[in-house]
RNA sequence: GGAGAGAUGGCCGAGCGGUCGAAGGCACUUGCCUGCUAAGCAAGCGUGGGAUUUUCCCACCGUGGGUUCAAAUCCCACUCUCUCCGCCA
């Protein structure tokens, strides 16, 4: 959510920056036109507020008085005011819906400093580490591999899911559960992140506070009976639960890692990733979140990107970091870096972790504040970043790691997790 | 699922339907004092919004309705927390 009052005193500036990322300038001035009818009704009820208010001390003047007509003469007056109140309060109402409404679907505004650009085509790679991995055979993509080796079963998982469900058997499931601590090891132990095990399952409000709803519903999974939504990243959780708080500014940053199953309809990527278990619907992630001060939040970005980074660093898989354009980037993001690692069936890099800054734009609408050592009190940053999605790391590692005798090295730092496997 | 208790400012905690935006305490800020991170004294100290913006006004006491000229206070519904019972991994 932004804060009304930019688009109120600079719209021409917020219009210009919004366009950027393909808004257009009517959703703007369709605001701006209902937040005016709406200051003009908030004025008018103030004042009939404020005279019945008065009324109503005169009437409790007059009763202690006991001055019963001098009561009578001025009951009339209060009565009709507080109809008048009523009906200036219906029509109050009904437009600080339809502003919010309109504000819900308006996304962050981003960093001066984002390159221009309409979609993915017009991002900007910022650094390489490692080569393509090469092979002296001919390298199998994970699904033909997994299959073959009995550690990926593709087949049954759609028996009882459906498409975009992989079931991972014997080694294949260890290493997962590797994956994860050693991730969320390295973030707790070496960058300073504090573990959180999350709910799966949070309120309507929790997924419109952090900018899943209203835009994305058709993406989420949802229970009909209580209303309760399926977590798409721990960054919900992770980014709304100190809803309502006020955070002294000397314990900022704070900085989480949570494991969590995320769950995606994926709805409309029909033809995309539909071989193997890079798109599912249900995929495992380490997720790292930070509140940060407003004046922070940018170098905290680049700090988390670069937490992220190692991981794949330390597993030796070699990956590229690019700055996505401002028609890339999420919704609730002013600034991201995607990290993509190099997959072999793909020939190409692919996303395993996604690092962005929120700014205010979540804390704005969960109320999230920090307080200054003055007293003033100022909305959070929040930044979520990927640290990694397991899943593709785990695809990463069968295909770039994979033996001609259809084998898959154990990267060094999992060994110790997997009982000093060296492949598997 | 059943029974009961509760929800008030950063925290604790009062609050007969009418100067209650809310006593008191803690914390915090400032000043004074005391020759040594303590104590004392004085003052200040919630959040958000609107306007005719050095001031005035409005809203907010879990949420949403209702009664009333007037609601933290009365009524209804809901949510959450706690205690007990039942069920249960």
């Amino acid at each position: 959510m932004l804060d009304i009052k930019l688009i109120r005193d600079d719209p021409e500036k917020v219009k210009m920056l919004l366009g950027r990322r393909g808004v257009g300038e009517s959703e703007i001035d369709n605001i701006l036109k209902i937040d005016e009818e709406m200051r003009k009704i908030l004025t008018n009820l103030n004042s009939l507020r404020a005279e019945r208010n008065s009324i109503s001390k005169e009437i409790a003047k007059l009763k202690s008085a006991k001055d019963e007509n001098g009561v009578n003469r001025i009951l009339e007056r209060g009565k009709s005011l507080s109809d008048e109140i009523k009906i200036e309060e219906d029509k109050l109402s009904e437009l600080q819906s339809k502003l919010s409404e309109s504000m819900l679907f308006i996304p962050n505004i981003p960093y001066e400093k984002v390159p221009f650009g309409k979609d993915e085509r017009d991002n900007v790679e910022i650094r390489r580490w490692g080569d393509g991995t090469k092979f002296d055979f001919a390298p199998q993509a994970h699904w033909d591999l997994g299959s073959k080796r009995r550690l990926m079963d593709f087949e049954r998982a759609s028996k009882i899911s459906g498409s975009r469900f992989t079931i991972l058997r014997g080694d294949a499931a260890l290493m997962e559960r590797a994956l994860v601590s050693f991730m969320i090891d390295l973030h707790t132990s070496k960058h300073g992140y504090t573990e959180i095990l999350p709910p799966h399952l949070v309120l309507r409000q929790t997924m419109v506070n952090t900018g899943k709803l209203p835009k994305f519903e058709e993406e989420s999974y949802s229970t009909t009976l209580d209303d309760l939504f399926l977590i798409p990243t721990a960054e919900v959780p992770l980014s709304a639960m100190h809803e309502d708080e006020i955070i002294d500014e000397k314990d900022l940053p704070l900085k989480y890692v949570a494991y969590t199953p995320c769950y995606r309809r994926e709805a409309g990527s029909y033809g995309k990733d539909v071989r193997g278990m890079v798109r599912q619907h249900q995929f495992d992630k380490v997720e790292l979140v930070k509140y940060t001060k407003p004046e922070d939040s940018y170098d905290e970005l680049e700090s988390l990107t670069h937490d992220a980074e190692e991981v794949l660093q330390y597993l030796e898989l070699p990956y590229r970091v690019i700055e996505l354009c401002t028609g890339d980037i999420g919704f609730v993001s002013s600034r991201t870096y995607d990290i993509e690692v190099w997959l072999p069936s793909y020939n190409d890099y692919k996303e395993i972790s996604s690092c962005s800054n929120v700014t205010d734009f979540q804390a704005r609408r969960s109320n999230v504040r920090i307080r200054r050592a003055g007293g003033d009190l100022e909305f959070a940053h929040t930044l979520n970043g990927s640290g990694l999605a397991v899943g593709r790391t785990l695809v990463a590692i069968f295909e770039n790691y994979q033996k001609k005798d259809e084998k898959i090295e154990v990267p060094k730092v999992l060994r110790p997790y997997m009982g000093g496997k060296t492949e598997i």
